[in-house]
Formats: structure tokens, sequence, C-alpha cells
DNA sequence: TTTTGACTTGACAAATATTGGCAAATATAT
DNA sequence: ATATATTTGCCAATATTTGTCAAGTCAAAA
């Protein structure tokens, strides 16, 4: 299964749940989170903390990387969705981003 | 004055108000701010309010979108610091950025 | 149509995080 | 040393996020 990788987080969690034909409650039983908690997050209603997106990327592991992609981008856009600087802001972001991750101790 | 745009918003924050030659007491009286809290955003030890970033960009308005880009880099690159997937999902966010900025209604 | 099961919605208190600002400590300059 | 500027630690107030529950909708089965 590929998945489109600029799908918000809950629209993917949704389509992996549904993939394997589960419900609410069963996912939520596995990973003893709330079947509600999970519905707002699948509708987008509710971020997930960083505890439940580890969960879930670990249940759903052969996407593991997209759902934590999904998330993290997700996160990304919302902080800066209402900016007229949002694009520049972002390029300047990477930027830091990459600065940081080179001078990171291993 | 040029700014290298990858300088934190405390480093920038500083740099103008050392330019013009005034007080953290000074700017603090202008814009209703304690001195103490602008000390600390200076220092990137707070980040400043969206209120906050608002006034320091209007007072050094010759850097206006400098001050406001450095800000919204800031809060990006904080929040994915920590992640092995920051770069990419920085990308993914970039694309859903995109994408809302263009079904915007005006 | 009544019932059943899956999901959604709204409201709320508890837990967390952020903020402003004081008082004391430290630094800088005269 | 004195005076001024900045920094630091702390805490109460405020704001935001979170989990949970009760009630709601909706669709399909009986």
């Amino acid at each position: 299964m590929k998945i489109a990788v600029s799908k918000t987080i809950g629209i993917i969690l949704r389509e992996l749940r549904e993939a394997k034909g589960l419900l609410l409650r069963e996912v939520g039983a596995k990973l003893s989170l709330d079947p509600t908690i999970l519905s707002k997050i699948e509708r987008d209603e509710r971020m997930p903390t960083k505890e439940q997106v580890k969960a879930l990327s670990d249940f759903y592991k052969e996407q593991k990387n997209d759902v934590i992609i999904a998330w993290l981008s997700d996160k990304l856009a919302y902080e800066v969705q209402d900016e007229d600087l949002a694009l520049e802001a972002m390029k300047v972001a990477e930027e830091k981003v990459k600065y940081i991750t080179k001078n990171k101790k291993k």
C-alpha cells in the first residue's frame, strides 16, 4: 500500500486502520488508547502526542516513517499556516535544522 | 544593516537594539514590555508571543520581515530539532503549506 | 421499526505548559 | 566603590492540552 506523502496524519491513520479492517476499539485496545481519542486523531481534530505517534507508528510498522513524517509535517504546517511569510520561514527553518543536525554530538 | 537570515530571533533582536544604542529598559518602555522578559527573549531563553513579535517587528520596522521570519523559523526548527526525520518532514510541510495557501480564500 | 454496533461530538476537570513580573544576583561602566 | 544595566531564579496567574464520559448520530441487521 502506497500512501501519498502529503496526507494528514489523521487520514493516513484512518486508511491504515481500514486497510487492516480493524475497529477503533480494536486498535485502541492494542495500544491502550481510548477509542474516542483515536477517533479524534483520525479526523484531525486532535494531534496525537509523541507517545501516541510512537505507539501508532510501531503498530503500523510497514509505514512507520510515513506516519511520523505526516505527524511532524502537520505540526509544522499548522504552526505557520496563517502567516504570510510561512514559506520563507520554512526555508530558513530548514537551514537551521541542517545546522543543528550537523553540530549535534552523535 | 544586513542580517544573516539564519540567526535566531534573539540574536537578531539584540543586534537591532544595540545597533540603535538602546537599553532593554528603553525598548521595553516603548513596547510596554518588561525589560526582563525582553532580556530573556534576546537570549533565546523565551520565545516571544505573537503580540510581542508584532510589537518588536514594528519597532524595528526596517527589518520587519527578518524579525518575523527568524521567529517563525525558530519555532519550526525547535519543533523538529530532535527528530531523525526532521528534514523530510520539513519538505512535506512545505507542500502542505503551499496547498493550504493556494486554497485559502483571500 | 427497533435494535445493535461503530463511530462522533461536546463538555468537563485534571494535567501541562507558558507567561509576566518581582526581587535578588551579577555584570559593566564610570 | 557607586550607579546603571542586565541576568537569573522563582512563582502565581493564565492558557493550552489531555483523557474521559455521557449522549449523540448513523447505517445495517434483525
